[in-house]
DNA sequence: ATTGCAAATGAGAATTGTTTCTATTTAAAT
DNA sequence: ATTTAAATAGAAACAATTCTCATTTGCAAT
């Protein structure tokens, strides 16, 4: 992810957006929340407004360079484009997000939108989870 | 669903709570928020103040008797939990909301699940899909 | 290198959806 | 009927997000 990549998105190459970009890259774990993101520059010389971030997040995220997802808690979290697609698994306990893909899973998606006569656009799944005690 | 599933939740059977109840067993589409459950008393004799409605239907949710979902927007929806499980479709046109089951979809989960050494406790799977045209 | 201007920013106010607080009312056990 | 804990409505509080607008900045054309 580059500013060469804020550029074919029609956008300006700013500070801020570069910022926020950089913040994306480093994140472990991968999914950041807004707070987080603005949270994260607020040490930085170079800190970035509260409002730029949701507004610099949001135009990423109509650009396809960053993904936006909503857990059962209600809050949206971000995560840069990952080159292949996958899921997310919660861990209800820790609160802990884990990243899996599942091919059938996929293809099972497309064949029942496909029963239903519609092509699917987009899906999302989101698997809560808890320790198995053995 | 009726007043006895309030009582067996250990909840005072109530006028605010029946009339949720009642809302939430003639909606159609079967998705409501806070707001539309609100929305639909008030015209009539016993209207429900939000702050109730919001309650009503948290408790109702621990119960059993209701379930919350939260869309890609943001916000959340509830609907009577449903005999069988199901899973929502939403067409990303008209917005309007389909339920499907797939059997082999759930399986799958437990299975990804399980591989992971975990247990799952609950999913949130959403398609998000357009009419195909042929 | 400057300049001009549309686009972008920051700070705070406003909005939206939801939750909490509190004084009053009500269900239901006696 | 009386009592009491639970439930209610409405207001106020709250958190996340969006809007407003005066100031700043990227960058294209001098």
């Amino acid at each position: 992810m580059t500013a060469t990549d804020i550029k074919r998105a029609g956008l300006k190459v700013t500070l801020p957006r570069l910022k926020v970009l950089e913040v994306l890259e480093n994140a472990n774990p991968h999914h950041l929340s807004a707070e987080d993101v603005y949270k994260a520059l607020l040490d930085t010389d170079d800190s970035v407004g509260l409002a730029t971030v949701y507004r610099v997040l949001t135009q990423f995220e109509s650009a396809g360079i960053v993904q936006r997802h909503n857990f059962a808690d209600g809050h949206a979290v971000y995560e840069l484009a990952p080159d292949e697609h996958h899921d997310h698994m919660v861990d209800v306990d820790s609160g802990q997000v884990l990243e899996f893909v599942n091919e059938r899973i996929e293809k099972l998606q497309q064949e029942i939108a496909d029963e239903h006569g519609f092509e699917l656009v987009d899906h999302e799944l989101v698997l809560y989870v808890r320790k198995r005690r053995k």
